[in-house]
DNA sequence: CGGATGCATACTGTATACACTTTGCGGTGC
DNA sequence: GCACCGCAAAGTGTATACAGTATGCATCCG
């Protein structure tokens, strides 16, 4: 299993331990490490090219955030996704996002919507194919804008935070794509709330759109028990 | 200044890094550093007797939970809490507890309820210098018994994590007990709100209780300026 | 042949040594 | 006198050496 790594990249003021938080971070979100699967430091530190000590950092980090647990003197290891937890991790999710849709609806700019708007657009999809790319970037950018609108930093920053561990958990069971072109219709009436300024309609959206990614991610769940 | 600290206890499996961890915590939230204070990481490992390592630990381990700050190649210096601040974190724990308060009324066992009617009646005061201890341990075991009897352990994990930031912030600017009395009769309506099982009004009762609590400890804010 | 015991091994936990970055101060040249 | 340069000190970032602990295996005893 090729897992060599490269970067020694050319970023100046970042630490070792940021990007091997990173490198780590990306590779368990894009699904390169199997659930149960031992991160050995040593290894890993050879992979990175750097020492335990920057690969420490990332571990203690990535357990802070939940994608790996590490019990004393044991190897740390990929957290394992029960079915269960996957619903858990979506609730909480539905939780703060909805919050915070509620907040952005009367605090975001008119210019950070009309952003959307065009993104919106652009997301709209010519042919049948055409799908993806444009709907992903749509779904990233208004999830981001809720966070950066609710008003609370604070807010905001748990969500980001939280966000890793929801990408983590949808790269274990979201395989189709399927859950893009449902989301859409979602994503609109999220979208018309805000422009609407209307608080309560922008927090229902929300979470009845991640109820409802809830869903979709459900139903193929079977999919949990084979993975790499 | 004599902030000497003594453990080297005798806890068998627990790491320095964890005792280190605790330890400052305890110095934040009690407030013996003010806000912006740097921590020098060779005085704090000297302080500890201990290597620089397990106070790294500590140092970033509170930094993911924004106690503290830290900038490559800078100390990290302790948060200063702005009113505006303070405000957001009251919110993000209204979102949090409010949602777990909702779903423990529909999952909290009835013997936790049991204990908890227990610790109301203890906390009534006799006499009206009484208040203080009871109504604390009552407030505290309210909000532990609501986080742990929500049904997502997840939900359960970031209450509990975030708690550390809000004792923070409560030990910045709230100094009279006068909130413990004033809590009272709010922890006794979430109290009947789980017993009926009713979650709105279980969500509800909680919001109003921190949203008050808020309320309290903005009206003390001045204090803000002054801190040793 | 089964089980317990001791040892080797492979880790993580901690300490320490070394490198690099930032910053403030002092000297020097204009 | 002022500005700029350089250097030294202090502090963090990283590497590495050392210590401690859990675990599997082999061996020995019953």
């Amino acid at each position: 299993m090729s897992r060599t790594i490269e970067f020694k990249s050319l970023a100046p003021h970042v630490s070792l331990g940021d990007l091997v938080y990173q490198q780590i971070v990306e590779a368990l979100v894009s699904g390169q490490y199997a659930g149960g699967e031992e991160l050995n430091e040593v290894i890993l530190a050879a992979q990175f090219h750097v020492s335990r000590t920057p690969v420490r950092e990332a571990l203690r980090r990535l357990a802070a955030e939940g994608l790996v647990v590490n019990q004393r003197n044991r190897q740390t290891t990929v957290v394992e996704i029960s079915p269960s937890e996957v619903v858990q991790t979506y609730q909480v999710r539905q939780i703060l996002e909805a919050a915070a849709a509620r907040m952005a609806a009367t605090h975001i700019s008119s210019t950070r919507l009309a952003e959307l708007k065009g993104l919106a657009k652009a997301a709209t999809p010519r042919s049948d194919a055409d799908w993806g790319n444009g709907e992903r970037k749509f779904d990233e950018e208004l999830h981001r804008a809720v966070a950066e609108s609710c008003g609370n930093a604070k807010l905001q920053r748990e969500i980001q935070r939280y966000n890793n561990l929801v990408r983590f958990v949808r790269s274990r069971v979201a395989r189709s794509p399927q859950h893009l072109a449902h989301g859409h219709t979602e994503h609109l009436q999220i979208l018309t709330a805000l422009e609407h300024r209307d608080p309560t309609k922008a927090e229902a959206a929300m979470s009845a759109h991640i109820a409802s990614a809830l869903q979709v991610v459900l139903e193929e769940l079977p999919l949990l028990a084979r993975r790499p």
